[in-house]
DNA sequence: ATAATTATGTGACGTTTATCACAGGTCTGA
DNA sequence: TCAGACCTGTGATAAACGTCACATAATTAT
């Protein structure tokens, strides 16, 4: 719960007394590899924060696997457009290694935000983070070529690269394992 | 205001008394067409409420045009980083026709919600609804082939295809606009 | 009204990428 | 330890896409 706590005063002023209100709407919880956070067809009421390991989220369309996002320590993995909504979710999440992670029961976590407001603002921060990292990733598609996107990638999130293998990053760069193979490559030779 | 106010009390309950207490972070003002609501290298200290008209977010790269993004009438429109962290921002908005906004000021706006978490929730809400946007939009370019993303558009945002350009659109769809012709011209006559 | 600007369509051509096929490497569980 | 599963690399080929060039609307400004 340490990092959590951690994770939480660096996006936003918490009270000791915030943290304790906060208790009940959290459950830790460990996750074995392949093991589903989210599935496809279930409404998401919870948020993840990831303590260890990663997930992804994918969808998979007509049998194939789509990638996502990768969500690693100190973030927080959901769907945001069914948690919110309470749409059924489209993609699943899944833990790529053993994982722990820290649930946020949404319910529970609405309650306590209406008693205290820095707990309201925590969520808003939260979602505030979570809306930053699709943006940045959705630009990424209309600015950048594959090749460039890669090197986006090298340079400002290198972790994404030493922890995923090829194939999964592939998916997610959206382009064919193939061909990313092909550009590291290049790359490498040039 | 009129739109506003039903905007928001479609996303959360919302007393009168915060609304009143809204009043002094909210400013309505006018842009002319190419007008900008937000340019490259400014810090976004604004929400823009889009009452009437639209406007688009995009990069200039080497001189070229990158279209992120259409923002049409009961959206709100920002740069959720820069808001967000106060970095300069990497992008311009600029009205595409005359343009009716409701400008929220940050400073304005947090100190009232400060005092009511009403409007905290309001801000918690509008950015969440901002990030399912992002969500749905970053998630098009991986599952998506330029001409199915095409399609999504016409099936699930049809009104964009109405009011944006087709080299507007191409831009933003990730594709030359001599493919997306192509492609529009093949999709008339299967 | 008309000139200038902007938007669209289309052909030609080269580049990039997807797809299929297969080989070899690495990891993992019984 | 050994078989099965997964991962990576690579060649051949076809499809998709970008770029350049230019013609023709359509829109906008004066």
């Amino acid at each position: 719960m340490n990092n959590l706590l951690k994770y939480i005063r660096s996006l936003t002023s918490f009270s000791d007394e915030s943290w304790n209100l906060l208790q009940p709407a959290l459950t830790k919880r460990e996750f074995k590899k392949n093991e589903f956070l989210l599935r496809q067809g279930q409404v998401c009421n919870s948020l993840f924060y990831i303590d260890n390991g990663y997930c992804k989220s994918y969808y998979e369309i007509d049998g194939v696997v789509k990638n996502t996002g990768f969500f690693f320590e100190n973030e927080i993995a959901t769907n945001i457009n069914s948690f919110g909504n309470g749409q059924k979710s489209e993609f699943n999440i899944v833990a790529c290694e053993p994982l722990t992670a820290i649930i946020f029961d949404k319910d529970k976590l609405f309650q306590t935000a209406q008693q205290a407001n820095e707990i309201e603002t925590l969520g808003r921060n939260c979602i505030r983070l979570f809306a930053t990292k699709q943006e940045e990733f959705s630009t990424l598609f209309k600015l950048y070529s594959a090749q460039e996107r890669l090197e986006y990638l090298e340079a400002k999130h290198p972790e994404i690269l030493q922890r995923v293998s090829l194939s999964q990053l592939a998916s997610f760069l959206g382009v064919a394992r193939e061909t990313l193979s092909r550009i590291r490559k290049r790359r490498v030779l040039e």
